[in-house]
RNA sequence: GGGCGCAUAGCUCAGUUGGCUAGAGCGCUUCCCUUACAAGGAAGAUGUCGGGGGUUCGAGUCCCUCUGCGCCCACCA
């Protein structure tokens, strides 16, 4: 017990309580608690890739909210933090901070020292560098950021456990995902496959469905004649992707168009190339769209996957890896002519196919500009290619209608906060066209832990994979060596190769759930007892990954779903109801925030924005939860001067005036109404009610008996006042403090030991008083007041006399207020009257 | 094209199963240094509850419909 300071201040307070906290383990999770005990928590992983920004404040402070109910409510809290530093978030960033590229084919430089560190001059030009020494220097970049993070999290208060923590690059995350993965691959959850795969030349890797977003890019039709090999005439096609014309495979109409009935099953030649391709019937043709007839490419977009695929089309691959036309054209396609534009990245092979052309009169008309929209992986910069390459997929229902189907159903195990976001997860995965492709050819990940054993030829056995022994993982196939071969046969013919892919980050983030558990790792039953999860928080634009892919592993593996509840949250708008940007230069760093308003501040203003619901952001509202902070504190320090120092868990058995009485009724009515608030996850009921009546507490109530509590009116009416005040202050501070957690400990530490956050949460008093007794009593200093407004004079001014008059069922209730309202309003004289609406006649005393 | 959400005071939002004259905060106006708090306190003004129709004794709340805004998915020649 702190003792009542002179002055109170929430200055300092974050660093003092955080030390506190860490030092007396107020959070620390007691790994013996049974499940029943425990509530756990799936925290989201923030990517290691940059710094942390509001929108990670705002939903972190929700699930901190609800943490800290639990543990109050006598949950046993896991609450993890993990980083999620493995994928090309992190090597993007090494790239550009220390000005390198990675390049396997160097070779590695013991002690290698970066060009830069932090910010290269914009003409660098970045320097290649050896896949080991690459990772080194992700290491180097994830440790420090992840230092940042940790003090920002600290500093935001929230109650993780830190000894919980971990990384998706870690050694148990390496082997949670290879083990995960092995386990999919032996129950045929999980396959590699050579197919067509939406590819992202800067990158150079595959990437998900679930990573394509949609962006309006301008393009233009242009229309071409390809003439029919029967020599009537030719057919006009539009297309915005000419360069492709030498990849044509086919033409394609709707079965319906009568317009090119005749011509199914005739040839066209493309110009240019002279190749003859047949003319096919689809129902996905639109008749509508262009000339109504379309080129099918291999491949301009998904539509001539699903045409090469399903109309049985040769393949003409002309892009290559690198986004450049292959330097040879197909077998059957003229390499003359299509030497012409060999090495040429897409944009400038269209410029030259157009020129052809237009020149040979193949080209129609001039060029129509338009705006469509053109798919890119959400992370790159140019356009998606299709290319065919091996892959690893795993299976997630996108071409499986019964695993679909299980997979929907799965939702129906989750509570879903808000409930609409369930129809999000399901329309996805009813939209799903293909699996989960999960390998990726890049450097900083998880290794897809398979070699393959190579032929007399030298080739790959691509069906026969070699798996490590789980008690091996995790491993890298680069270096390690299959069980029965020997490090001298690695890549050589009747040898093995190891695969040289890493899984994609969701692939490991995907098994939160089981790396923060430690699922089956030597010696721990702590999975046992934390899953299935009782929460994943996330924000609702990563349904379609995380909670999606979570949802796969989870199903695959144990069968369940990974949660009983899925919380998301919504998106941080600016002021203008716009999505905030960072390129708008309008983030306002949460440390900054933090220093001006106090991190309850910036908290209180989070917890304000409702589960799920996009909320602007408003230092408005940070002012007002520093007044709340505030405010906290000081009605602390009064209600505590009148206990003598000792005032300590005040019996409610003292409390017989009915006015206090009254008053802890509707304190009642609050603990319940903040209590079911946190039992549905709606921290924001619990908060505005919560506050609803600590505002009407301070304002009204403690106005009221303020003078009964300085013993005007004898000891009995005090010692009941000052036993519902105490008895309303510990109730609100343990109730507020789920939301704005220092004041709360701070003004707690004034006259408890013991950290409020380890405090029991409130019950209700069952003291059966009547609610609203004290609302007429409160209207009339209401009216008291206002009447000494309007004459401009202090509060304290005194008053000659009041006559009420009120309704007859009122005056039983104004007359035990009688006293009180005296005491309050400086009140000479009282009358009640008979009367109709509650009204007072206030006659001041005059002024000198 | 399909799905979901939103629309209440100048602004940000509550309004739970339909029920007294529709609420809060911010902002605004006026006043007050009052022995917890002047980085405070008291009081006040402000609404065709997006439009139209329906059910009902009664609709911000339920049903239909229209409009506007936002998000997700599909389409992408």
């Amino acid at each position: 017990m702190a003792g009542i300071p002179e002055r109170p201040t929430l200055d300092g307070i974050e660093d003092r309580w955080s030390e506190v906290w860490e030092a007396d383990g107020v959070y620390r999770f007691d790994r013996t608690a049974a499940r029943d005990q425990v509530f756990s928590i799936d925290t989201p992983p923030p990517t290691v890739s940059g710094s942390l920004h509001m929108g990670h404040v705002f939903s972190y402070t929700h699930t901190d909210t609800i943490a800290r109910y639990q543990r109050m409510a006598g949950k046993d809290v896991f609450y993890p933090m993990g980083w999620d530093d493995n994928g090309l978030p992190t090597e993007r960033r090494v790239q550009n901070y220390y000005g390198v590229r990675c390049d396997p084919s160097q070779p590695y430089v013991a002690g290698f020292e970066p060009p830069f560190r932090g910010d290269p001059p914009k003409d660098h030009r970045a320097v290649a560098i050896s896949r080991p020494n690459f990772l080194e220097l992700c290491d180097e970049l994830v440790e420090t950021d992840e230092k940042i993070f940790e003090a920002l999290l600290r500093r935001l208060g929230l109650s993780v456990d830190w000894t919980l923590k971990y990384a998706t690059i870690d050694e148990r995350s390496r082997r949670a995902s290879q083990r995960a993965f092995l386990r999919n691959i032996e129950r045929g959850e999980a396959y590699s496959q050579e197919a067509p795969t939406l590819w992202d030349i800067d990158f150079r890797t595959a990437v998900a469905q679930a990573e394509m977003e949609d962006r309006e890019r301008p393009g233009a039709y242009h229309k071409i004649a390809f003439p029919r090999s029967d020599g009537e005439g030719a057919i006009e096609i539009d297309t915005t992707r000419p360069e492709l014309l030498a990849a044509c495979v086919a033409l394609v109409a709707h079965p319906d168009d009568e317009r090119y009935q005749p011509l199914f099953g005739t040839t066209v030649r493309t110009p240019l190339y002279g190749v003859e391709v047949p003319v096919h019937a689809h129902e996905l043709a639109q008749p509508d769209k262009g000339t109504g007839i379309a080129m099918i490419c291999t491949f301009g977009d998904t539509s001539d996957v699903t045409w090469w695929r399903e109309l049985n089309l040769p393949m003409r691959a002309i892009i290559g890896r690198d986004g450049r036309l292959l330097p040879d054209a197909p077998n059957d396609v003229d390499n003359a002519a299509y030497a012409t534009i060999a090495g040429l990245t897409t944009k400038q092979a269209q410029t030259a196919v157009v020129q052809q052309l237009t020149e040979s009169g193949a080209l129609l008309g001039e060029p129509r500009p338009l705006q469509h929209p053109v798919k890119f992986y959400e992370r790159g910069e140019r356009p998606l290619e299709i290319v065919t390459s091996r892959q690893w997929y795993i299976r997630n229902g996108g071409r499986d209608a019964e695993l679909r189907a299980e997979l929907v159903a799965r939702a129906g195990e989750v509570t879903w906060h808000p409930a609409h976001m369930r129809h999000r997860y399901e329309n996805w995965v009813e939209g799903l066209n293909g699996d989960w492709l999960v390998s990726r050819q890049r450097f900083f990940g998880v290794p897809v832990p398979v070699w393959y054993p190579l032929d007399a030829a030298g080739e790959p056995v691509y069906d026969a994979p070699l798996l490590p022994d789980e008690a091996l993982l995790p491993i890298d196939p680069s270096t390690d060596v299959p069980a029965g071969y020997e490090s001298a046969q690695r890549d050589q013919p009747g040898g093995f190769t190891g695969d040289a892919d890493i899984l994609d980050t969701w692939a490991t983030s995907s098994l939160t759930p089981e790396i923060a558990g430690r699922w089956e790792e030597e010696g721990s039953d702590l999975f046992g007892r934390i899953f299935p999860m009782d929460m994943r928080p996330q924000g609702h634009d990563i349904i379609r990954t995380w909670l999606f892919s979570t949802m796969v592993r989870s199903h695959h593996e144990f069968g369940v779903a990974p949660w009983s509840n899925a919380a998301l949250s919504g998106w941080i708008l600016d002021p203008d109801r716009k999505k905030m940007s960072k390129s708008k230069g309008n983030v306002v760093t949460p440390l900054d925030l933090f220093e001006t308003y106090g991190t309850d501040a910036v908290r209180y203003w989070a917890a304000s924005g409702r589960p799920g619901v996009d909320t602007a952001f408003s230092e408005d509202q940070m002012k007002v939860g520093r007044k709340l902070a505030t405010k906290l504190l000081n009605v602390t320090k009064f209600v505590l001067m009148f206990g003598e120092g000792e005032g300590v868990a005040a019996s409610t058995d003292a409390v017989t005036n009915p006015l206090d009485l009254s008053m802890l009724a509707k304190l009642d009515e609050t603990v319940a109404e903040a209590t079911a608030g946190f039992e549905a996850f709606d921290y924001a009921r619990a908060l505005e009610r919560t506050e609803a009546f600590f505002w009407w507490f301070c304002d009204d109530y403690v106005e009221l008996v303020k003078g009964r509590a300085y013993n005007s009116q004898g000891s009995d009416g005090a010692t009941s006042a000052v036993a519902a005040l105490q008895t309303a202050l510990s109730t609100v501070q343990r109730l507020i403090a789920p939301i704005v957690p220092f004041a709360a400990e701070e003004s707690w530490s004034w006259w408890n030991d013991g950290s409020v956050h380890a405090a029991a949460w409130p019950s209700t008093t069952g003291l059966g008083g009547d609610a609203k007794l004290v609302d007429p009593i409160i209207e009339v200093l209401t009216l008291v007041r206002r009447a000494k407004t309007e004459a401009k004079v202090s509060q304290r001014a005194e008053v000659t006399s009041v006559t009420v008059s009120a309704a007859d069922d009122l005056h039983s209730a104004i007359e035990l207020g009688r006293a009180d309202l005296a005491d309050a309003g400086t009140i000479k004289e009282f009358r009640v009257v008979a009367g109709q609406d509650l009204s007072c006649d206030v006659i001041l005393a005059p002024t000198t």
